[in-house]
DNA sequence: GATTGTGAAGAGCTTCACAGCT
DNA sequence: AGCTGTGAAGCTCTTCACAATC
């Protein structure tokens, strides 16, 4: 039952997507579920959802679909879903604190110990029950509480220093807000955020689609 | 000079990346940049570059590179930030807050010209020198301020609800934070930032890279 | 010599279609 | 009949490699 097997990053997306899907039914009480009507739920063809979920072996039943608990359980393990990731958010401004206020965070097996902020007028004050801490203090926190994630949501221009200090701690994945590349080395995990690329991004689909074909009348 | 050709989503994504590069080469003077610096800078090959600036016909000069002034207009023309886009915020929470008081919107040609929300307590607040408005007033805003963009940033049982009320009034795009997806018609173009969704694609990439080859030591 | 533009090869992802199981 | 698992086909994006250009 290893489940290695190279997983794709496409595959890794969709994966969330049904675990999200497939927990809301859990609650609902459904038993099980067809490829089909999970592809559905997700924007996701019936083939593919089949070939996303063949990673698992032969865990559905031809007639009859996927056990929806058996399928969750299954996703909650393989995207680490199963326990806690303790995380460090760096940068308590307006979007650290939006970040550390989101209630889904905590429902999802992320966990924020601790928060650092270079501004001495910040240092000390509570967010969300923490307390910013200098970033002096990084590494040993991040030891101690055993963090292996760093959310980084500071000014572009300090966001490169500040992730090379979260790897010298000892932090394994980044999720950056900042506008700019990280270029850290393979075994650190990044993961972008960007709200400008992503209005950049909108402004361009929408001018695609003016262009080409269907000018919308 | 005509733009069109399909260009593909890769291909916007990365234009994105060049622009905000040539930008700020741009103010320090440089003059020229060769499509491999350009790949460096932005992490893509070389090849990649030359093929995703193509379709702005034969602007490079071998030997010699790509004139800075010149890419950076046709860049921005190509993403349409040439113009000002008028936008909306749905949903005044602490996201919502936190991306109205964000700095890079404004000096990108992103305007918020409204803000919306349910709570009749959060009506007509001020949030980054605007006053929250009833939904009630959605559609005659929207029309009034030639809105063409909508964020939404309300809970994810309510983001369907908000997302056909945007429609409605004639937004032509949604960035949508609610994690949860919108199945809109093809002419309204959807781009979704879903923090859970990126924490756990996070917690995934780790869970990859310690599970094959080199475990972590 | 440096660098572009691009056809062709390569890699990766998605969809089809159908045998086989319940 | 309904549905899975999967080989094969199809499609898209990336990389290579090289003639053409400055």
């Amino acid at each position: 039952m290893i489940i290695s097997e190279r997983i794709s990053k496409p595959t890794g997306r969709r994966m969330s997507l049904y675990l999200r899907v497939l927990h809301s039914l859990l609650e609902l009480g459904q038993v099980s579920i067809s490829s089909k009507e999970l592809g559905s739920q997700t924007g996701v063809k019936d083939a593919q959802v089949r070939k996303d979920l063949a990673c698992f072996g032969s865990l559905g039943r031809p007639g009859v679909g996927y056990r929806i608990l058996d399928l969750h359980e299954q996703l909650r393990r393989l995207l680490g879903m199963d326990q806690t990731w303790n995380a460090v958010l760096v940068g308590a401004g307006n979007i650290g604190r939006a970040l550390m206020a989101y209630p889904r965070f905590r429902n999802e097996g992320f966990d924020f110990v601790a928060a650092f902020d270079q501004d001495k007028k910040t240092i000390g004050k509570q967010i969300a029950g923490l307390k910013i801490q200098p970033m002096s203090e990084l590494k040993k926190t991040v030891k101690e509480k055993r963090a292996k994630l760093g959310l980084i949501a500071v000014p572009p221009d300090a966001a490169v220093h500040v992730a090379h200090s979260l790897m010298d701690a000892g932090i394994r994945g980044i999720l950056n807000f900042a506008p700019i590349r990280l270029d850290l080395p393979a075994e650190i995990a990044v993961v972008n955020v960007d709200f400008t690329d992503a209005l950049e991004q909108l402004a361009f689909e929408i001018r695609l689609s003016t262009i080409d074909g269907k000018t919308t009348k």
